[in-house]
RNA sequence: GGCCCGUUGGUCAAGCGGUCAAGACGCGACCCUCUCACGGUCGAAUCAAGGGUUCGACUCCCUUACGGGUCACCA
């Protein structure tokens, strides 16, 4: 029979999502979700030293807003918690000795000084220096005496002797080391509180997670995660090390660097769908053309087998096509809910027609962010200087702007009704009669209504938003420019 | 340095012994057009190198190079 498939999102609360992060709960969502399975979400908050106010809420959130919704967790229980890693802390020591009895770790009451002496001693140009096993042969008898004398003590590791460690990784495929190579890590640190390593292989096998989902860094340390498992008789997970998500050839994506986190691309403009999309596709092909994935599609057509080995780096060009196709393809409404803050904000008493600026806007967006500079003019006519009326594609120049504007001026003031439909006959009605191009009464008048080289519409879009007052008198305003 | 992993266009990538080596972003050109954009067409651009194995290698093996990871009482 198929076992249930439960896969756990395990971050430190640091105040922001970071990128790689952020991909890494997707596909572990994704595993899960795609086999009928269940994600799981478990504080790491150990790192007492680095807690974050309210860091815990950045998680919470960034896994709501993405859809990403964990079956347990903190805010939600489940059978197995707590999920609050600090709130497990008691429960270690005793696998710890359990492993001791197992004969499979052991006390080491070494100093960090003499742990220190041994690495220099060893320093013959490597860096290398495994613990040398100092405390592994000492008596139950000598043990015990030390630990009655209150000597501190760590709780060790006991790595095999000889021979080689095999696991296999679903993305990297069997890997083997030595069990030369593997040094006797500390399970229990002096304190009393358990390592990462130690706790993690403890909460991942009370929570029954049957896959491990993590970044390849975890690769070289995953022998030692194997070999505990064994000595505790229990069945190792399926291991899926995913590649760095990087920044360029040679660095990871780093907060720290400057790169951006998931926080960071919201505000600047980015949907939350599109960021999903795009970091769904990095480090992971459905094996088909398909690139524009709802949350919904991933789950149906995510597969294991698309992860990729190689790491890849973060397009921010890529990720703004994508959020554009977003803004295209949505619903008008939607999309007007979206930018309506951005519209209040950039044309708050104009009085004008947001939603049919909206709309000349959809097609045209990378990110919501591009709005206040896109429709500025709208509210205030820019200075300009009247090079822009001269442009080869229309044919048009200083002289035949100023003409065409002054043709346009009467037409427009005698015009009753006021709306696309009647600027547009009027307009066009005009062209025929000059017996010009289009382009040359509609490109000046385009750039006397915004006084930008580029603008989202053109001239009988812009004059039905701006109203005919306002139009006529940035008509007049380019005209005066002209004369000059 | 030891060990582990990786390497298809600038970027994301498909490929899983026989393909003119998909597709996408970006870039360039053209078309459409009242600007920009959208849309459409086309184009430049890739198998790290060298050995094998094979009738045949991007695909399998080895070596080299270059990257990355890891070697904590940090997570």
């Amino acid at each position: 029979m198929n076992m249930e498939i439960r896969t756990r999102f395990a971050p430190s609360p640091t105040g922001y999502m970071h990128i790689g992060n952020l991909r890494t709960a997707l596909y572990e969502y994704l595993i899960a979700k795609s086999q009928g399975g269940k994600f799981i979400l478990r504080i790491e908050d150990t790192d007492q030293e680095r807690l974050v106010e309210g860091a815990t809420d950045v998680i919470y959130n960034t896994l709501r807003m993405t859809g990403l919704h964990h079956d347990e967790g903190p805010d939600i229980g489940g059978d197995y918690g707590p999920y609050i890693q600090s709130e497990r802390m008691g429960m270690y020591m005793d696998y710890a000795k359990e492993l001791v009895e197992k004969g499979q770790a052991y006390y080491c009451f070494c100093t960090k000084e003499r742990l220190e002496s041994l690495k220099e001693s060893n320093a013959e140009g490597a860096a290398f220096a495994k613990y040398d096993r100092h405390c592994l042969h000492l008596s139950p008898e000598e043990v015990q005496a030390k630990l009655d004398a209150g000597v501190p003590y760590v709780i060790r590791q006991k790595m095999p002797d000889s021979g080689t460690t095999t696991f296999t990784d679903v993305v990297y495929g069997e890997i083997t080391v030595d069990n030369a190579e593997l040094d006797d890590q500390i399970l229990m640190k002096a304190d009393s509180f358990p390592t990462y390593n130690f706790a993690n292989v403890v909460d991942d096998h009370l929570m029954c997670i049957t896959h491990v989902v993590r970044g390849s860094e975890y690769l070289s340390s995953t022998p030692k995660y194997n070999l505990l498992y064994e000595a505790f008789g229990w069945e190792p997970p399926v291991y899926v090390h995913l590649p760095a998500v990087m920044r360029d050839a040679h660095h990871k994506l780093s907060k720290r660097h400057g790169d951006k986190s998931f926080e960071d691309l919201i505000n600047e403009g980015y949907l939350v769908d599109a960021i999903v999309n795009y970091i769904a596709l990095l480090g992971w092909s459905p094996g088909d053309t398909r690139e524009i994935f709802t949350l919904k599609e991933l789950e149906e057509c995510f597969d294991i087998s698309g992860l990729s080995k190689s790491p890849s780096i973060f397009d921010i060009k890529k990720l703004t096509w994508m959020n554009g196709e977003y803004m295209k393809n949505m619903d008008f409404e939607k999309f007007y809910a979206l930018a309506e803050p951005k519209l209040t904000e950039a044309l708050d008493g104009t009085g004008l027609d947001l939603k049919k600026i909206a709309e000349l806007l959809q097609k045209r967006l990378e990110t919501l962010n591009d709005i206040p500079g896109l429709v500025a003019f709208f509210k205030e006519l820019p200075e300009y200087g009247t090079e822009l009326y001269t442009h080869k594609k229309m044919k048009t120049n200083d002289e035949i702007a100023l003409s065409s504007l002054k043709a346009a001026l009467p037409v427009l003031e005698g015009l009753e009704d006021w709306n696309t439909q009647s600027i547009h006959d009027a307009l066009m009605a005009l062209v025929g009669e000059l017996g010009i191009k289009n382009g040359q009464l509609l490109w000046p008048v385009r750039t006397a209504l915004s006084g930008e080289p580029t603008s989202p519409g053109g001239a009988m879009e812009l004059a039905d938003i701006l109203g005919k007052e306002e139009s006529l008198r940035r008509i007049r305003v380019g005209i005066e420019k002209l004369e000059k």
